[in-house]
RNA sequence: CGGGGUGUAGCGCAGCCCGGUAGCGCGCCUGCUUUGGGAGCAGGAUGUCAGGAGUUCGAAUCCCCUCACCCCGACCA
């Protein structure tokens, strides 16, 4: 809110045109596949360096800040506090958590002159933690909650999409430190209540899901997406109930009703040159509901077969936590699998293994159902457990699917696609224990930290908001992100002094109100202006030329919907200023 | 990292198969005209053809190596 006023004092001259470094195209290169990237460069938010490296333009930069104003008004609000740690991380600090090792080549190591290893901070844990260990000394300084707007690195295997997943990328995190689980659990409350806001204010459409905690460790977590169809993540949810989760996590109950008694022979049929399940459903002309597929990974020790239906998908998160499966997920070589099972993969059964077997729910609720022999080239068909093979372990393997029960018993699933934007995770201990981040409690004992943090992706917002928000002419900026919330195209303004007068005083009157304008005084082509204004995603615009000053008018057009209104020059100001301000 | 592809003017591309010394559109510069939906005319500038090494009288074009970037899969805000 408060960046829209400006001091009258100082009117900026970049607010013109002709003196704002903007950088329009009309073809997007070729590089750029995703719309939000796309219309991105065409506006001329950023510029590549390089892989996953932009340069932030001066309009682009603009939009940034203006995330960063929300989100810092509504942390604050929340009662976080905001510093700014380094970018460069010593080693030392990560070989304390054991992260140095464990977090991989995602993060970008760097040495010094002397040999000394660092990193440029994928994200600070460590950093804060350290902080806390130092300053904080007693139960009676907790809770805290720290948050910094900063850049960060991460060396992502494949950077793409522009902003959207980029190597250095702005980030607000925060992280809380508290004497109690129950305090931990009120401050992760207070956070998700400020990222509701913060993506409410920001307009975006968005959902909070339940998460997986991923490499970051700790106990609860949510992620918080905006719902778009080129997201990345899958989004389970029930229409009819508060349930969603990230499909990493959904849960796939047990369908009711009991397994259906064996009726049919185990047989062995030749399958020659059926591999995949579409190979071999279509060759014995059965669903693929009706087999299973056998997937052999590495365990702790030796190989472990999981079984899934063969139409479902395996969920490798799911099954990496389960004991015995090593983790993270590692297929076995073929080789691996031909010793284990005497065939190759295509041709894999659980009937007969010596390697321990585990089913998905699914699977454990087939009867008669079709899997590889165990013989290249070969499948059985009637198998069943109890009679043909043991009774498996059972385990939620496999992603859930569109009308699936939801896990809540509310009804049924449907999936959704999401931008992750922001995440949040109670902790715990995880890294206070680490590192020995502990206070005085009221007895004087040392005890560890409850610690939870809570990240929000700044510059993706940028991308993922124009995914949400464009139309076949460009960006359509929410209010609370455009640059600009009014545009003057001026018609003639270096020819005609009517014009420059009438589109002068507007643009001076209005800033002078507190307004973001932009006032385009290019000796340019009324088409080029209008669409210069439409591609970069000005929600307002004003054109002010000859043909109207003769009748003392203006036109007003917004950018979404809307018809073109005309209006008087001497209402103009406060016309203007009514539409701009309820959006503020 | 595996699979696929691209690298030629600031951007989008053609030329490559079939070697003969580089072109189109947009943009940029100058001048005149034009000014309510990406103007018209005239003139102009700009390329280590990604880099290196080879074949050849001659390489953007053929061969080899390297690099960069993009797209599809495993990571995350």
């Amino acid at each position: 809110m408060a960046g829209y006023l400006l001091s009258a004092s100082k009117i900026p001259s970049i607010m013109r045109v002709s003196q704002f470094f903007l950088s329009t195209t009309k073809e997007a290169p070729s590089e750029a596949e995703l719309i939000s990237h796309k219309l991105m460069l065409r506006a001329g938010l950023i510029k590549r360096l390089g892989s996953g490296l932009y340069t932030w333009m001066p309009l682009g930069l603009k939009v940034l800040r203006r995330v960063e104003a929300v989100v810092r008004e509504e942390m604050n609000r929340a009662g976080a506090i905001e510093l700014l740690m380094p970018a460069v991380q010593p080693a030392e600090l990560w070989q304390e958590t054991g992260r140095w090792a464990q977090f991989g080549p995602q993060m970008l190591k760097i040495r010094d002159r002397h040999q000394r290893d660092f990193c440029f901070g994928p994200t600070h844990e460590e950093v804060i933690t350290d902080l806390a260990r130092r300053e904080i000394k007693s139960y009676r300084q907790l809770p805290l909650n720290f948050y910094q707007i900063q850049m960060k690195f991460r060396d992502e295997i494949r950077p793409r999409f522009g902003v959207m997943r980029a190597r250095e990328f702005l980030m607000k995190d925060a992280y809380s430190f508290h004497a109690s689980r129950d305090s931990l659990v009120e401050n992760y409350q207070v956070m998700y209540e400020a990222y509701t806001r913060i993506f409410t204010r920001l307009g975006l459409k968005f959902r909070a899901v339940a998460a997986d905690t991923g490499a970051i460790g700790g106990s609860g977590s949510h992620e918080f997406h905006v719902l778009a169809d080129s997201g990345e993540d899958l989004i389970a949810y029930c229409p009819d109930s508060d349930y969603a989760a990230n499909i990493e996590l959904a849960e796939a109950v047990a369908s009711a009703g009991s397994r259906a008694a064996a009726g049919a022979a185990m047989q062995k049929v030749a399958t020659p040159g059926a591999k995949s399940i579409e190979e071999l459903a279509a060759f014995l002309k059965v669903d693929a509901k009706c087999t299973v597929k056998t997937l052999i990974v590495e365990g702790e020790t030796g190989v472990v077969a999981l079984l899934l239906r063969g139409d479902q998908v395996l969920n490798e998160l799911k099954a990496e936590k389960i004991a015995g499966v090593k983790s993270p997920l590692t297929f076995a070589s073929e080789a691996a699998v031909l010793a284990a099972t005497r065939a190759a993969p295509g041709s894999v059964g659980p009937v007969g293994l010596s390697i321990p077997v585990i089913a998905d729910r699914a699977v454990a609720a087939m009867s008669d159902f079709v899997c590889g022999a165990n013989e290249d080239g070969f499948h059985l068909t009637g198998v069943n457990f109890g009679r043909d093979v043991p009774e498996p372990q059972v385990a939620d393997l496999r992603n859930v699917e569109p009308g699936d029960a939801s896990p809540d018993g509310k009804g049924v699933l449907a999936l959704c696609r999401g931008i992750e934007v922001g995440h949040v995770f109670q902790l715990g201990t995880k890294y206070s224990e680490a590192m020995s981040a502990t206070y005085l409690d009221e007895q004087g004992r040392a005890q560890p930290m409850e610690m939870g943090c809570y990240g929000i992706g700044v510059s993706r917002i940028v991308a993922a908001a124009i995914e949400q928000n464009h139309d076949d002419k460009g960006i359509i900026w929410p209010p609370a992100l455009a640059p600009f919330l009014l545009g003057i195209v001026a018609i003639g303004y270096s020819k005609s002094e009517q014009v420059k007068q009438a589109a002068d005083k507007l643009y001076s009157e209005l800033i002078a109100a507190g307004f973001e304008v932009l006032l385009d005084d290019r000796d340019e082509r009324p088409g080029v202006m209008f669409a210069d204004a439409e591609l970069i995603g000005i929600p307002h615009r004003v054109t002010v030329g000859d043909r109207g000053l003769k009748d003392g008018i203006i036109e007003y057009q917004p950018r979404r919907g809307g018809e073109a209104q005309k209006v008087t020059l001497k209402d103009a100001p406060e016309f203007l200023a009514e539409r701009l301000r309820c959006q503020q």
